[in-house]
DNA sequence: CGTAGCATGTAAACAGTTACATGATTGT
DNA sequence: ACAATCATGTAACTGTTTACATGCTACG
């Protein structure tokens, strides 16, 4: 059996060192955080709602990781002013620790798994119709990951961190592009098995 | 209402449904769906706490999907009573609506990735480890996920689902199988990467 | 016999995380 | 009105801990 993994906090935390994680390499304010950071760079890796990274960075501030400060808005002159958030040296310790300290795996929970595991309850074309529209939609977020995967190869991306950042970054996406594309790959095997009549009734 | 669209976590929701599907097949006690269905059946495709069954199981009842009943102890002699629940009509009706329409993709969230994503940080040893370790959960993982599998597979798995039910199930534990199959290999590239020195200093 | 431990079965309290909606501010 | 930026409010789900009730079993 796999050990049950008991962790309290789950892999929440993980939030607070990813932010830890941006701001190692200058302040960055919340929005910037949300629609720069989370929302393209690490859309492949971890989502953040808006709400959530605000009231975190709070949390940090509160806490001591990162200190906050007002500054000019950056569209232009006259937008309202943000805060920038800057990492500090005890955020700076906390995000070396987690990094170099292997993380628990993540809970298995596949919505799309669960409903097959109980598929037997529905008619075969229904069954197909599901697993055809389930492939569409990785088959998208496929296409969606290749386009990221080729955004993190552009030569344009200098980001002061030399070879070794964008190395590992190309290496997240490669994982979510080898993913998508095995389990395409199983959803093919599964529609050719519905077809030659897994799916139907055996009298 | 059900909103047809992701919701919290990631379709939590699936949790009702499963207990759901279980109790199709008849009168299940909440132990037993915790013990039976989620820690061994289920295994691959969702986890719940112990807690979380007896919760969700109260308010399917508050809500008509379920009803339940005292019953005497399975063991017959002595053990406590239980509460046997039973699917009612608009809990089958609930299932089938859940399971004939398609589900919404999970949140993309792993913990390990997003450690990778920041490990520039990290000397090239210790991102060698890190990636050692995971290779080794991964694969252990994989070992249980083929135990799960010949389990599937054994012939005594009678339950008057007749064919279908135990195909659908063998396709999820394929699916697990392969995902995890694919992780290992994709670790053992990263390794190499590492290796030939992708995370030396360039300098 | 007593009692201590243990397995079964259920339940509630509490804290942490996420999602979605809404509001407030400021200047074009 | 609209966009950028920040903030709050609410609800849901998850996991941990603790507690309770019952009866079996083992040990002295």
């Amino acid at each position: 059996m796999c050990r049950p993994i008991s962790l309290g906090t789950g892999g929440a935390i993980s939030l607070e060192h990813a932010i830890l994680g941006f701001l190692e390499r200058g302040p960055v304010s919340g929005y910037d955080l949300k629609t720069r950071c989370f929302d393209s760079d690490l859309a492949h890796c971890w989502t953040a709602d808006q709400a959530q990274v605000y009231r975190t960075l709070d949390r940090m501030r509160a806490r001591g990781l990162v200190t906050s400060r007002s500054a000019a808005s950056k569209g232009g002159r006259g937008r309202p002013d943000r805060r920038l958030y800057t990492i500090t040296d005890a955020g700076r310790a906390e995000l070396a620790g987690w990094l170099s300290q292997a993380a628990a795996p993540p809970p298995l929970r596949d919505p799309f798994l669960l409903q097959l595991f109980f598929a037997a309850e529905l008619p075969a074309d229904r069954v197909l119709s599901l697993l055809r529209e389930e492939r569409a939609a990785r088959q998208s977020r496929l296409d969606w990951l290749r386009r990221r995967a080729e955004a993190v190869t552009s030569p344009d991306r200098e980001d002061s961190d030399g070879e070794r950042a964008p190395a590992f970054r190309k290496m997240t996406v490669a994982a979510a592009v080898a993913a998508a594309r095995t389990s395409i790959d199983w959803l093919d095997d599964c529609i050719e098995a519905v077809h030659a009549g897994i799916g139907e009734e055996t009298g």
